[in-house]
DNA sequence: TTGTAGGCGTTATCAG
DNA sequence: CTGATAACGCCTACAA
C-alpha cells in the first residue's frame, strides 16, 4: 500500500480510500492511484483489513459428514455450490467446517467464531438438540441453521423447505388416485425431518373421510438400509399399494425391490419421493415428487448471514419456503 | 491477549508462548497463563496471527462447477471431504471457490493468493490449458492441479489416479472374457481423463494377439447425453459386445438402455466401469470397476499444500496413485 | 526463563 | 478533499 502511495504521490490513506470509498477522492487523484494500483498489481492484504475492520468476510458452512452421507448425499454438495457461489457475489468467503471428534458441536462453533476465522456459520446439523442450541445462542455466534429446530419456539434463526406440506400434497396425491394403503420409507427417528414428514402425511389421511391404513418405517437414508427395509415390506402379506420416500435414492429402492418382486410401477405399486436431489435423473418410471427448490436454502442463509456480518440488523429469519409437486409416470 | 497477561500476572508476550510454544516456559508460569486463557476463554484471533507471521493456514480448493456438473458428480463433493478433514486436523481450514464469469481463471488464483486469502490452491480443472497453465507457475502462486496436466513435461505439482492403467486393466479383463466388439463410453474430448482412458484401451487392444474392434465415443459425464448415446449404439447393427464407461453413472445409462432393449447383463452385454463414485450401489448387477480409491487424492494434495505453505519445502508432487479392479456381476 | 520495542498492512479519527 | 497519528492483535528479535 505504501508503494501504491509512493508511486502515485499520495499518502497511504488515500490509497485505502481509493479503495474503499472512491467517491471521497477527486477524480484525478483517484485516477493517478488506480493506475498505480494496476501497475504495482496491488491488491489488499484481507488479514490486515479484518484486524484493522473487526470484520471477517468469512462464512462458515458446518456439515457433519460421515463417509456414508458424503457418497450419498447430494444435497450437502448443492449446497455448499450455491452458498460458495452466492458469497464469491458479495466478496465473501465460503469455508468448510466438519465434525471434530475431540471437540463438541458447540465448543467448535465457539472456537471458529472467537478466532475470527469466521464471521458467522450456517449449520446443517440434523440432530442438534434444544439445550445445545440455547448455548450456542447465548453465545453471541451469528449462525443460521439449515432445517428448522426441534423446539420451534426457540428464538433462532433458520431456513427450511416445507416438508411437512410437501408429504402433506404427496399423500394427498396418492389417495386421490385411490390408494387407501401407503407407507412412509422416512428419514431416521432423530431428524426433525422426519417428523414433518409423519405429521404431513398423517394429516392428509385424517382429512380425507374413508379410513387408510399408515404404516412408517425409518430407514439410513442410504441405498442399504432402504432397498433391505423394502424387499420386507414387499414380501409381507400387508403390502401397501403407494410408498412415499424421504428422498430419491430410498425410492430406487423401492423400484429395486419391485422389479424383484416382479412388481410392476405404478400398477403394482406406487411410488412418490419428498425429496428430488440428483438420482432422480435415474428412476424409471420418471419419479413424481415434491419439488423443494432447496438450491433456495443456501441463498436465503448466506444472504441472511452476510448481512448480520455487515451488520445491517436484518429481521430474525424464519423462513420456511413453499414446495411443489411434479408430476412423474411413478404414481 | 493482554487481558491474560494481567490476569496472570506476565507480559502478552509470555502468553503467546504458552500458546505456541509453552515449552519455553517454566511450569509454574505455564500453569498460571493457561488458567488465565481458560478463565477468559481467550482464543487468539487469526487474522492476527496471520499478518504477524506473514502465512496464512488456508486452502482454496476450487471447483468450476456448473449446475449439471454439482448434481451429478460426487467426486467433487467427496474431494471436498476429504481435504476438509484433512485441513482441520493440522489447524488448516479449507475455502471453497468457483468459477467467476468475469473474471478468468488465473487472474482469479492470483487474487486470491495476492489478498492473502489463501496460503495455496487445489485446482481441479479439468480444461485448464498450458498457457495458462504456466502464467500461473511464472505468478509465485502455490498450486496442485487435481489431475494431470495436459502437458506432461510442465514443471508442475500435481496428483491424480492412473486412469490409463485402469483402463488398461478393464480393457484386459474384457478381452480376457472373450470380449473382441469393445466400446469406451468416454468422458468430453476436452478433458485430460479422456485421452488417458483411449490410451489404456488401446494399448489393451494391441496387446492382445487377436483383432479386436474398438469403438469410442464421448459422453459429457451425464445421464441424459449417455443414455442418448447407448440408445443409439445398441439399436444399431454393430452393437459391441462389451462397453467400458468411463464413470458408474454412465454404466447406469448402459443398463437402462440394455433393459429398454431387453438385453441381459452381462450375458447379452457386459459393462465396466474405469472410476465408481456413489451411483456404482444401484447398479444392478452389481458393477465390475476399477477402484481408483479416488478419495486419496485430496489427502495427498492437501498434505503437500499443508508443506509447501508451512515452508516445509516438499519435494515435487508428481503422484499417480495405483488401481485396482474390483470384479462385480456385469462382466 | 521472561520482558521490551517495533513491525505486520490496513483503517478510524481528527485536523487542516 | 487529503494527510498524520494511533490503533487492530499478534509475533520476531533482542535484551535482561
Amino acid at each position: 500500500m505504501n508503494d501504491v502511495a509512493r508511486l502515485a504521490g499520495v499518502s497511504s490513506q488515500t490509497v485505502s480510500r481509493a479503495v474503499n470509498s472512491p467517491n471521497l477522492l477527486s477524480p484525478a487523484t483517484l485516477a493517478k492511484v488506480r493506475r498505480a494500483i494496476d501497475l504495482l498489481d496491488y491488491h489488499p492484504n484481507v488479514a490486515a483489513q479484518s484486524l484493522a475492520n473487526r470484520t471477517v468476510k468469512m462464512i462458515g458452512l458446518f456439515m457433519p459428514f460421515t463417509q456414508e452421507q458424503v457418497k450419498s448425499n447430494m444435497f450437502f454438495h448443492s449446497l455448499s455450490a450455491t452458498v460458495c457461489q452466492r458469497c464469491a457475489q458479495h466478496d465473501f468467503v465460503l469455508q468448510l467446517f466438519t465434525a471434530n471428534p475431540d471437540e463438541s458441536y458447540v465448543r467448535l462453533f465457539k472456537r471458529l467464531y472467537r478466532e475470527k476465522r469466521v464471521g458467522g456459520l450456517l449449520l446443517t446439523c440434523p440432530s442438534m438438540n434444544t439445550k445445545e442450541i440455547g448455548e450456542l445462542r447465548s453465545s453471541a455466534v451469528p449462525f443460521v441453521l439449515i432445517g428448522r429446530p426441534a423446539a420451534p419456539d426457540l428464538d433462532v434463526d433458520y431456513v427450511d423447505v416445507d416438508n411437512a406440506a410437501g408429504a402433506h400434497m404427496a399423500a394427498q396425491h396418492l389417495l386421490n388416485k385411490g390408494h387407501r394403503d401407503i407407507a412412509l420409507l422416512n428419514a431416521p427417528k432423530f431428524m426433525t425431518l422426519s417428523e414433518d414428514l409423519r405429521s404431513g402425511v398423517q394429516r392428509a389421511c385424517q382429512e380425507q373421510g374413508e379410513p387408510v391404513r399408515f404404516t412408517e418405517i425409518h430407514s439410513e437414508l442410504t441405498y442399504k438400509s432402504g432397498l433391505e427395509i423394502m424387499r420386507r415390506l414387499i414380501a409381507s402379506d400387508s403390502r401397501p399399494t403407494g410408498i412415499i420416500t424421504a428422498d430419491d435414492l430410498l425410492a430406487l429402492t423401492v423400484k429395486r425391490a419391485a422389479d424383484e418382486a416382479r412388481l410392476r410401477i405404478p400398477e403394482d405399486i406406487a411410488v412418490i419421493s419428498t425429496f428430488a436431489s440428483g438420482w432422480y435423473d435415474v428412476m424409471e418410471p420418471e419419479l413424481t415428487h415434491v419439488d423443494t427448490g432447496f438450491e433456495r436454502i443456501g441463498i436465503v442463509a448466506a444472504e441472511h448471514m452476510m448481512k448480520v456480518i455487515l451488520k445491517k440488523n436484518p429481521p430474525p429469519l424464519r423462513t420456511v419456503l413453499d414446495v411443489k409437486l411434479t408430476e412423474g409416470k411413478s404414481t
